[in-house]
DNA sequence: ATAGGGTTAG
């Protein structure tokens, strides 16, 4: 706090008191420049401070005196925004009869970069009742609230007064803002369009659409987006490093991803904490987890995405021992884990069957509230399913707040695996009224489930059901488990048909077969499933000796 | 006077 500045306040204290005269409306009239600037580097001084309580003093004054002045009205809200209070800022607002666009402008960005896209798009529409034009200030923001709350019919309106108002392409802000809301929106040809029409593209918008594609899954896309961005000079920064790193993740491309590394190093971004959080992601995802351990060891102050990126690495490679290690230091050091974090190290537990190191994990999912989160929630399911304990899944299960199509596969899957197949079907049934539509992962579990539970006539009535609607993509683990299903309970010849029906049965299927063969005592059929394991996999010990067994239970050989 | 993009998960 400046002694200056306390002096000044301090003079506005004493005119208040003694020179109210000084502020009459002559005043006003004769010396406004005086004034005005008096109250501007009150102002300035509020800012400074970042006290509320100094912009109500300065403000009480203005409007005690009649001074009422557009461009300190606006510096008024500007120094409320600044310290912290939109509400007073609105309040300011709301009373100034003469609004400037910067003002509409400071207070509608201020709602949507503080979380409250709702308010700000409620602005926006006001404004434009009002007849004040949006300019190229407001756009550059309101698409992101559009997206943030998911309305797509609305940011298309407001996507159409851009045009109108000929901001769409001509600034490069708000060209990016909207290719953002289309990528976000998974609208990825309206975006391009929307890009093509943008004269001086810039580094953000073509993030911005690298960014879509590889969210979108067309990682293909993406990498073709990154080439002509350097073909057209754009330099890539930071945020288009860690973007087209993880594009490489998720290809799996190690060779891109080792020579975009070598870009970030040549271009002096390597200390950028965010590429160093998707180089670390890169070579996990490649299958190099050594890389991403020593990338990680660089880190002076790894945050919690870090922590939890390498945690993910680690599982994913199987390395759920470290994973289980790291996380606990990760503990250790007081870094607060968050859903991603937990469901990872669950994640690890499960895949170790570790109840109790899970459970302890679970005790954590509750200390930091994280008991109704889905993907916490899918990952204790899991946990408790792979370790036996249904009823624990269950009430897991039954305590998330949203129920989702992976939730619910764990929660049926759990169900299936402990053998408990009219829950699973129950929980399966459910589904159409709780309006989650069943994906592969749904039905492979709800097979398995009538697979370990005896349920024939219930799990061939959904096979035939998936089989005839097509809309659910069936994979060899499908039939597989349906092999499994008919084959044990005697009927062998469906089992066999739906073998020859795969496009290229693999061993899996023909040895589930021959198992069947062996339970009933097929001798021909066991053949046949022999000579085919034997083409596929050479040398299979296993078959002749289930072979063996077909013939020694018939009294063949 | 005001403005934009990224990284961690079943």
């Amino acid at each position: 706090m400046t002694v200056r500045r306390r002096s000044q306040l301090n003079h506005l204290k004493y005119l208040t008191s003694t020179a109210q005269s000084c502020f009459d409306a002559s005043f006003k009239n004769t010396r406004l420049t005086e004034a005005s600037q008096f109250y501007s580097s009150l102002v300035q001084q509020c800012l400074h401070t970042r006290s509320l309580l100094d912009v109500g003093i300065v403000q009480t004054h203005m409007i005690k005196f009649g001074y009422i002045h557009l461009h300190i009205g606006n510096k008024l809200i500007d120094a409320s925004l600044k310290c912290g209070s939109i509400s007073y800022a609105r309040k300011l607002f709301d009373e100034l009869p003469n609004r400037h666009i910067v003002m509409w402008n400071s207070m509608i960005s201020s709602y949507i970069s503080h979380k409250k896209s709702k308010e700000g798009i409620g602005l926006y529409e006001r404004m434009v009742l009002d007849g004040v034009y949006p300019d190229e200030y407001t756009f550059s923001c309101v698409f992101k609230a559009f997206s943030n709350l998911g309305l797509i019919n609305e940011g298309r309106r407001a996507h159409g007064l851009s045009v109108v108002l000929g901001l769409e392409v001509s600034n490069v802000f708000v060209g990016s803002a909207l290719v953002d809301m289309y990528a976000k929106f998974g609208r990825m040809k309206d975006a391009r369009l929307v890009s093509n029409r943008v004269v001086d593209k810039d580094v953000v918008l073509f993030t911005a659409l690298i960014v879509g594609y590889s969210q979108q899954g067309d990682n293909g896309e993406a990498l073709e987006v990154f080439g002509s961005m350097i073909n057209q000079g754009i330099k890539a920064n930071a945020y288009t490093f860690a973007s087209i790193l993880i594009t490489c993740g998720n290809l799996e491309d190690l060779t891109n991803g080792k020579l975009v590394h070598g870009l970030v190093i040549k271009s002096g971004y390597e200390p950028a904490v965010a590429s160093q959080t998707s180089l670390l992601t890169m070579y996990a995802r490649c299958g190099l987890i050594d890389d991403s351990l020593r990338i990680f060891k660089r880190f002076p102050n790894p945050n919690h995405v870090t922590w939890t990126s390498l945690i993910v690495g680690l599982v994913r490679n199987g390395r759920e021992e470290l994973a289980l290690k790291k996380f606990r230091k990760m503990i250790c050091k007081s870094i607060v884990p968050n859903s991603f974090t937990l469901s990872s190290a669950l994640q690890a537990c499960s895949n170790l069957a570790m109840i109790d190191e899970g459970r302890q994990i679970h005790a954590m999912v509750t200390k930091f509230g994280l008991d109704r989160d889905v993907y916490a929630g899918a990952a204790l399911v899991n946990l408790y399913g792979k370790c036996g304990s249904t009823e624990m899944a269950r009430s897991v299960f039954d305590a998330l707040i949203d129920i989702d199509v992976v939730s619910m596969n764990s929660m049926i899957y759990s169900y299936a695996q402990n053998g408990f197949g009219h829950e699973a079907l129950e929980l399966f049934n459910s589904m159409k009224e709780l309006g989650l539509e069943p994906n592969e992962v749904t039905i492979l579990s709800v097979l398995l489930a009538c697979n370990n539970s005896g349920l024939v006539h219930e799990g061939c009535q959904i096979f035939a059901t998936i089989t005839n609607n097509q809309t659910i993509e069936l994979t060899r683990d499908h039939y597989a488990c349906m092999v499994d299903l008919l084959g044990r309970s005697g009927r062998l010849e469906e089992a066999e048909a739906l073998v020859k029906q795969v496009r290229n049965p693999d061993v899996v299927l023909w040895r589930t077969l021959l198992s069947a063969c062996k339970l009933h005592g097929e001798v021909e059929m066991a053949e046949r499933a022999v000579n085919k394991v034997l083409e596929l996999a050479p040398g299979d010990e296993g078959s002749h000796i289930l072979l063996t067994n077909v013939y020694a239970s018939t009294g063949f050989g």
